[in-house]
DNA sequence: TTGCTCCTCACGTCACGTGAGGTGGC
DNA sequence: TTGCTCCTCACGTCACGTGAGGTGGC
């Protein structure tokens, strides 16, 4: 039943050659972000890159925890919290460009970032309103 | 020219007694915030409780001062910025309970929130997406 | 004497920013 | 030799949180 015939593609993508991986520089510059929270991110333990010479290089895996990072920072998360999202990621059958977000979390981070979003139309109304007053009202 | 008659109730509000002050446990309580916070804006520069014996007596000009502070937060502008409103709106004719902004900084800071909850209402919406998934298609 | 409130250090947190000083390969 | 990219400390920033250890007046 098992040909070996699929055996070139058959690891997810293990083994990279130093060629197929991109250094910090690259990565900061494809991704928008800085060298230091790269290094920042490595630090707190969310990302490992292949070490040579000193230098840092991310494989394909690492592009995709990276990616990973990017999407929990956008929804709101904090470092420790996507720390949690990336080993259940890890850990899970295999490892997706998506979060593995169950629905109580999602409904409280919902709930989260409704509670700032009102704070925040609260502020832009009240900042409306002044503008409202400084060029309706010129004293 | 100078009648001597309303010298009781002439100056703003200088000189109020220990009695009418409150202690900074009262002024917590009553404005919801820490200790800590009014210590630190103390220490920043923002406010200058009297000082009777290492505690702190916060007159009327300092709860109105403390309220600047708090609604300056609430606009969002951060504590540098909320220290030179400060010093426009002291150094202003009367010193006033809403502030001296002018219409450069009040479009400026609204622009910044807008920035703001055009990405807030992004995660938003991508969560909503996520939670949809999560219910319609339970796999 | 016990409680309560107040005080001053001073280190911790969060997510990096920002030099300083040095190395390696084209 | 000059540039470019990379590296590791390590202190700074923002707005406080959080003990630790001590004082003062009812």
């Amino acid at each position: 039943m098992k040909s070996s015939a699929q055996r070139v593609e058959r690891l997810p993508h293990r083994e990279q050659s130093l060629a197929e991986m991109l250094t910090i520089g690259e990565i900061a510059r494809i991704y928008g972000i800085t060298l230091r929270a790269l290094r920042f991110y490595e630090q707190r333990g969310l990302l490992k890159p292949l070490r040579r010479g000193g230098a840092r290089f991310y494989d394909s895996t690492q592009r995709t925890r990276l990616q990973l990072i990017l999407k929990g920072k956008h929804l709101g998360f904090t470092l420790s919290e996507i720390s949690g999202l990336l080993d259940a990621d890890a850990s899970a059958a295999q490892p997706t460009a998506d979060f593995t977000l169950d629905e109580t979390m999602v409904l409280a981070q919902l709930r989260h970032l409704e509670g700032r979003r009102t704070e925040l139309d609260q502020a832009i109304e009240e900042l409306r309103a002044t503008q409202r007053r400084l060029t309706g009202a010129p004293d």
